[in-house]
Formats: C-alpha cells, sequence, structure tokens
DNA sequence: ATTTATCATCGTAATATTGCAATATTAATT
DNA sequence: AATTAATATTGCAATATTACGATGATAAAT
C-alpha cells in the first residue's frame, strides 16, 4: 500500500501524470516561467529568485529535467539551464489535446 | 519541513500547481477522461474501470472535486458525477496560457 | 422492516515528497 | 596549490499521498 499503482494505468495516462506532478508544486511553476522569461539563459540567481534553499533548488530542477523540459548546458562553473522547446511543446499538445476530448452533452 | 512553502509563492502559480496536482495521478486522468467519454453521466462503474477500491476511487473523486472539476448529483442511490464544463475551460485556458508564454530566443 | 446496492468516512500502514544542513564536486580565479 | 563560487549529493526530519479494510449513511427493492 502507499505507492500509486502505476502497473494498472495505460502508458499515456502515467506519462500525463507524470507531467502533471513535475507541474504540481509552485516552485517548479515559478522556475518555468522565470526560466522561459529570461532573455539568455543564465540562471545563477533562481535561488534568490524563488527563495528556497540552493539544494531545494537543485532538486526541483532535477525534477524538471526527468521529463525532458530543460536543456542544461556548463559554462564554466555556471550552470546554463533553459527550457527545451521541442519538448515544451509537446506537453503542450499533449495537454490540449486532452482537455479538448471533453464529452459537452451532460448535466 | 516537509510541506510545501506556499506563502513565498504567488496566488496563481500555488493555483496552477494544485490543479496540476490533481492531474498528478493516473487514476485521476483515467477518472476525469472516462467522465468526459461518457454519453450520460453515470458513473457508478467507476471502480470497475479504474480498478481500484471503492474508498480509493472515492478519495480520487474528492480530489478532483475540490478544484470544482465535477458536478454531482444525486439519483436515487447513484451518485451522478459530471465534468463541471465552466471550470473545465478556465483551466484548459490557465494551462494554455502558461505554455504559451514562452521566451524563443534561447540556447 | 430487512435486505441490498452505492457511495462516504475513518483509521491506519506503506510510500513519496518537501526542505535544508552538511558535505562533495567542479571549475574558474588568485 | 589554495581560494572562491556555483551547483550536486547525501542524510534525515517533517509532512503529504496513496491505498484499502472496516464501518457508516442513504435510499431503492424486497
Amino acid at each position: 500500500m502507499g505507492a500509486t499503482k502505476t502497473h494498472i494505468f495505460s502508458t499515456k495516462h502515467n506519462e500525463l501524470a507524470q507531467i502533471a506532478k513535475v507541474m504540481a508544486h509552485p516552485a517548479r511553476i515559478a522556475i518555468l516561467e522565470y526560466i522561459s522569461r529570461q532573455e539568455n539563459c543564465i540562471c545563477t540567481d533562481l535561488v534568490d529568485e524563488i527563495g528556497l534553499a540552493q539544494p531545494t533548488i537543485s532538486q526541483h530542477l532535477n525534477e524538471i529535467k526527468k521529463i525532458g523540459l530543460l536543456n542544461g548546458t556548463f559554462e564554466g562553473k555556471n550552470l546554463c539551464y533553459c527550457i527545451n522547446q521541442e519538448r515544451w511543446s509537446k506537453i503542450q499538445k499533449m495537454l490540449s489535446s486532452f482537455f479538448s476530448n471533453i464529452n459537452l452533452n451532460c448535466c
């Protein structure tokens, strides 16, 4: 008990849920929004910007990375994160199609 | 420690995260999809359909209800759930606008 | 009135998530 | 080589989530 029974659900449902899970934290929403708004992708000030401890931010970034939403490249000691746009629009489409499939003839 | 620091984030970010949290479970995705596909909204067979115990389904339905996505009406002993379409398209728009705000000039 | 069927609630065990201090790693700078 | 600056990892405590058996509530059917 306790763990999600992923095996009884379809791949599509699990994938959607996993994506939603990454977005299911205000810090990760804030991080995504912040990174996507930067002109360049120098994201050193994320800790100050968000207001959580550095290890916590690092963990959140890792969660976002897991679903392929971040491109990260080292430039010296500074890590430069940016949004993986291909993945971003893929996810956008997945969510969009999920929300479009609603049956309108109901109570 | 342990709990999400909601107070340091904006209302908008918290709201989006809360919506995503509801979608962050394959059972709830499956429930939403199933209900939205029904011609009528008689949802008695949800337990058989999803494959989780009745109390578990009831809890998941409650989570979905919390963000206003379900209209529920009693018809005798059977509870009839359906999607709240106003809320559904509101959420659709929120997500859509979140995903549209990405900066395209990056690495 | 008793039974049956459907859904909700309570209690609880298993597991996952969140957050941070301490520490490690990495690479530029001195 | 020692220092500094930025990020990652580890370990752990606090809290949240998931799941279900047991039980309760409600209303139709017998």
